[in-house]
DNA sequence: GTCTATACTAGGATAGAC
DNA sequence: GTCTATCCTAGTATAGAC
């Protein structure tokens, strides 16, 4: 997208970064776990992931994400206060979410085979069910080549690096798990990870949700590409 | 990815777009097969290309490819009328890059299997080889479902749009073939093309040369590629 | 909380000197 | 051909009304 988290402004306030909604000065403390504002904060990120999945990062404006939010910029800044940080919490919420459908597959029970065919199931699935979460998810890698940023963003973003670099060990472990058992042949988790997740990325690319979709074209969908990518590792 | 050819100015003369520098009213009028001239607008590309890479396109200032090239704006300018121009010439010059390389090998002799894993090398080494031009190519794919573009783009991007198409089919139909005479089990090319093709896109996002990178270590990735891909498609 | 001004700048594009 | 100077809009971010 591509691309970095730069822009317009960087001479002012270099935009503090951080996770939750602060409360700024001369407003009344909000509690963060306050149900109706996590409602509220949450439509805001869903409108921003939607945008940022037509547009991109770079070129969707404030002003769009207002738009699908069906309101205007002030409603935006009230939660985030600037553009990078609504992406960050955005890109959090996402890995989480990914996170959280893989580590109990991968450390689970079962052969590695078994789990390693799970957890693409589970991706393509997080795809196909949440993918403008996804596309910024995505979005996410590439950005965090371009390393245009303030120092409070970059800690932040170390911190998303950090949930990616999770996310690729526990497929990379998966696949040496299977490799020992001799269910993989032997070949080079550490690179072959980077096919396989780019495989299983790069729906989030060329598929866009249609009329005629049906849960079956979805389910072919998911079985070719975890047919596919198993067989690349079966011995 | 970031992404649209969205951006300032779309109130002024709206970009016409064309492959090739056109001369200006007032200027003396300029082969375009003057090599001289050519070869300073291979320039431009190579800087843009790179620029691209980098940042992604909407992140991308005409300053910071002119920085690149080592010149300033006027120079860019000079060969293209707008940044979405170079863009656009800069996608043909690399669309046409990699489909004079694959295509020879598709239509050409030897089985499906030995056709397809020769296709396969032969766009990691393009990747590799070529990386700023490739990572234009993979940018311009987002791009395209971000329909936010003059109609004169638009002509230009369908004419992309249809290169990319040819790209993907040879692979289809090799792939096809392959079940046809039996090398290939049952599956879905239509479908599979997409995380084959992903799989190796993907080396753009990932990839980036280091100091330490050998001759072998390049073959490596990709032969782990080659033999991962091929495998998922083997019977 | 949300909206309506309003400030301020990065950056696309052009004109014209050289 | 290339550079410098300049124009002008889109877009980030804030202030303050409601």
């Amino acid at each position: 997208m591509s691309s970095d988290g730069g822009a317009a402004n960087r001479a002012r306030p270099a935009a503090e970064t951080s996770r939750a909604p602060r409360r700024r000065v001369g407003r009344p403390p909000r509690r963060d776990d306050d149900p109706a504002a996590e409602r509220n904060r949450w439509e805001v990120l869903r409108a921003a992931a939607r945008a940022f999945m037509q547009h991109g990062y770079a070129s969707t404006s404030i002003d769009t994400v207002a738009d699908v939010l069906g309101a205007t910029k002030g409603r935006v800044y009230y939660y985030y206060r600037s553009k990078a940080d609504l992406f960050f919490d955005l890109h959090r919420v996402a890995m989480e979410m990914n996170l959280d459908a893989i580590r109990p597959i991968a450390t689970g029970p079962g052969s590695p085979s078994e789990r390693l065919e799970r957890m693409i199931l589970a991706h393509v699935k997080l795809v196909l069910d949440e993918l403008p979460l996804q596309c910024v998810s995505v979005q996410g890698v590439q950005m965090h080549l371009a390393g245009s940023t303030t120092p409070t963003q970059r800690k932040v973003l170390d911190r998303l690096i950090e949930a990616r670099d999770e996310y690729e060990r526990h497929f990379i472990d998966v696949m040496a798990e299977g490799i020992v058992a001799g269910e993989f042949r032997d070949c080079d988790p550490r690179t072959l990870v980077k096919p396989l997740l780019g495989a299983l990325n790069w729906m989030t690319i060329w598929y866009r949700p249609r009329p005629g979709d049906t849960e079956e074209s979805r389910r072919h969908i998911a079985h070719e590409h975890a047919a596919f990518l198993m067989r690349g590792l079966l011995s």
